[in-house]
DNA sequence: CTGTGACTTTAAGTCCGTC
DNA sequence: AGACGGACTTAAAGTCACA
């Protein structure tokens, strides 16, 4: 049932990684959540890839970031730059 | 709610461009939605644009057609190609 | 600020059919 | 081949209290 390969979490499609991208920009789960209207808890489970987010989603979350939808579904991207590194 | 534009259908955001993808490998939506295991019905209203699908099957339905996920998510791209001509 | 478990509501997703 | 509907089951959405 898995499709994409898994570097975030245990489920592999739902890992955005939109962990980074929110980093990056400093915000706290908390704030991003509560910018994009939902629900702080579950936004955390999203980040930690343990939901299978909708598209509608996917969007809100892409939009917050300002960043195209596609660019979330980068997993293949995400691997370049996180080679399966276990130790570090 | 809604967050991409709507090109396709009512239903802005879940409205994918694997409409074209599909068609171009010659394949009917009977035949896709039964390779790929997803009911025939139900992959019809997605292309149709009227669900919000879950990344899993978004990730399933890229995975069937041969592209990475993200390709299906190209709204922006698809803009470029269809600039909302409602005459032709 | 984030993780987690328990929970209710809503929509996803299936299966049958017809046009 | 595809649109569309009804009835149904499953899973996601969404909320909350507590760690």
């Amino acid at each position: 049932m898995a499709v994409a390969p898994s570097v975030y979490g245990p489920r592999a499609s739902t890992a955005l990684p939109g962990h980074q991208l929110r980093k990056e920009k400093g915000v706290s789960q908390e704030a991003f959540a509560h910018q994009i209207q939902i629900d702080r808890s579950y936004f955390g489970s999203i980040e930690r890839g343990e939901r299978n987010v909708s598209l509608d989603n996917i969007c809100l979350i892409a939009a917050g970031l300002g960043v195209p939808p596609s660019e979330l579904l980068r997993f293949d991207a995400v691997r370049d730059v996180e080679p399966a590194r276990v130790d570090e």
